[in-house]
RNA sequence: GGCGCCAUCGUCUAGCCUGGUUAGGACAGCGGCUUUUCAAGCCGUCAACCCGGGUUCAAAUCCCGGUGGCGUCACCA
């Protein structure tokens, strides 16, 4: 047989894929791009009652948007006569045989139990049983080392409907086969099917691939991820303004790590790196936050025009509109989004703080805000701050608009607030510029607004505050 | 219940194989600094070897026994 390893990933397209699936996924895709291998795709639709179209696309969706690539994709719903060439072959050789005792569709709330007019129905069927060998089927797992099982507790367990019909286990085994897989990376549920599979390959003579069982993905409560602890399909993330990348660098440490102290990777780096002998053996909770942050870090490195593009998508329609709008000055405010959101989705929340408004249109504020709170016994009085405010559109006024970025802006007024008091000063400047009791700092906000604003924003401040004089 | 797997800070984990520094890092939290705000950043801080025995000069690490958690027991995958 081929050396070169052939891994695969086979959702059954049965539900949307979730975090779980996707990690599966990429340490199979890890593992066959480190070894210079093959990943295949293979949709498990046997069960032809739970699989649908829908849910094999999103699963596909997720996989692309995740840029896992596959080197071949199967459905084993396109594959039954292979499955009946080998069921065939098993009849005859008397490794599975045909059973048909009466068996009777327990009414337990099972879809099956009813048909289309709801009514219960007893059926005898017959089904294809595989001949239980009754044996210790022992194997070595890459993760979790020697296990072995009693298998002559699984009886002469059913492996197909009928010779049309296969069921998982046969279909799983007859593909592994067919496919060359060399390695199987699952989750641990995965262990207890491993020994009624190996049953069946050495029935019909398959060789026995490599087996590595990783743990869970866990919820909050620690139990396995599903929907009721937490659990989001993946297109969840992508709605939420995750980037793909970040997920991928996430989902790789849950269970899987470099042996340093590192944590930010590309996929590029953590094919490099990866090994599946570095994999954790015990579960490992789903943590949204830490999500966040290495989200923000991947967000760092993100270019200016990738970063810009990726905000211009989540910004809504109305923000553009507004009066004071111009790429220019969307442009300049740009690093100051970057430093305040983790995720693309959190714009939504910048929108509903009321922080593009400000930029993009008139800062609306009650005039009496602009007093700073009173600092020790100094009380801050409105004359006095029409002042400060007056002599800042003098200095201001004095810089060359060249000169007006932040730190051109800073040392103009640095020497007056400082002697003065910063606290006095700065912050009525700030809430002139803003309206807001919380804005990014008074230098950064006069960069981004540009000379001619700000001066009429201070202006308009300091009439204000003088009818307030009056 | 049978069977199986697992067990280090709240979370992800390093260290375990090949016993030997104050059990390390990251996220979160808390505190401080920075441009009297917010965010970011920087600095600092908090906190863990499931329990009980044993072996040993020495145990997170090796051995035994508990306990707990999770998973699984389909004509689903």
């Amino acid at each position: 047989m081929a050396d070169s390893v052939i891994t695969r990933y086979p959702p059954s397209p049965t539900g949307h894929p979730h975090v779980g699936g996707m990690r599966t996924a990429l340490f199979n895709y890890l593992f066959a791009k480190k070894t210079g291998g093959k990943i295949i795709l293979r949709f498990e639709d046997t069960d032809k009652s739970r699989s649908k179209k829908e849910f094999e696309e999103s699963n596909f969706d997720a996989l692309q948007w995740l840029k896992l690539s596959f080197d071949a994709i199967y459905k084993q719903s396109e594959r039954t006569l292979i499955y009946k060439k080998y069921l065939g072959k098993m009849i005859a050789e008397g490794t599975a045989y045909l059973s048909s005792e009466e068996t009777y569709i327990s009414e337990g709330g099972e879809e099956e139990a009813e048909d289309e007019k709801g009514e219960h129905r007893e059926r005898r069927s017959e089904v294809i049983r595989f001949k239980n060998p009754n044996k210790k089927v022992t194997f070595t797992d890459l993760v979790l080392g020697e296990i072995t099982v009693d298998t002559s507790e699984l009886k002469d367990f059913v492996i197909a409907k009928n010779l049309e019909e296969p069921l998982y286990h046969l279909a799983v085994v007859v593909d592994d086969f067919e496919m060359g897989i060399t390695h199987v990376i699952r989750g641990v549920d995965g262990i207890y099917n491993t020994p009624r599979q190996i049953l069946i390959q050495e029935a019909i003579g398959a060789p026995r691939p490599v087996y590595c069982h990783i743990p869970f993905v866990l919820g909050q409560d620690r139990a396995k991820l599903s929907k009721r602890n937490g659990s989001v399909p993946i297109t969840e993330y992508r709605k939420l303004g995750f980037l793909p990348e970040a997920l991928i660098n996430y989902l790789a440490l849950l269970g899987w790590h470099p042996g340093d102290d590192r944590e930010i990777f590309t996929i590029e780096e953590l094919i490099k790196e990866f090994e599946l002998e570095k994999m954790q053996k015990a579960g490992a909770v789903f943590d949204v936050e830490k999500l966040r942050w290495i989200n923000r870090e991947h967000m760092k490195k993100l270019s200016e025009e990738d970063f810009k593009k990726g905000v211009l998508e989540r910004l809504p329609e109305n923000i553009t509109a507004l009066p004071g709008w111009s790429e220019e000055r969307f442009s300049r405010f740009l690093p100051e989004i970057r430093d305040r959101i983790s995720i693309f989705g959190d714009i939504e929340a910048m929108r509903e703080a009321g922080e593009f408004n400000y930029i993009f249109d008139k800062p609306v504020f009650e005039i009496a805000r602009i007093l700073p709170a009173p600092k020790k016994e100094v009380h801050p009085d409105s004359k006095r701050i029409e002042s400060h405010i007056l002599r800042l559109i003098e200095e201001l006024d004095r810089i060359p608009k060249e000169g007006f970025t932040k730190e051109g802006i800073k040392s103009a007024l640095w020497e007056y607030a400082t002697k003065e008091g910063r606290g006095e000063v700065l912050w009525p400047m700030r809430v002139a510029l803003s309206g807001k009791e919380k804005s990014p700092d008074p230098f950064t906000l006069a960069a981004v607004l540009g000379k001619e604003e700000t001066e009429l924003r201070l202006k308009s401040a300091a009439e204000r505050l003088h009818k307030l004089n009056e």
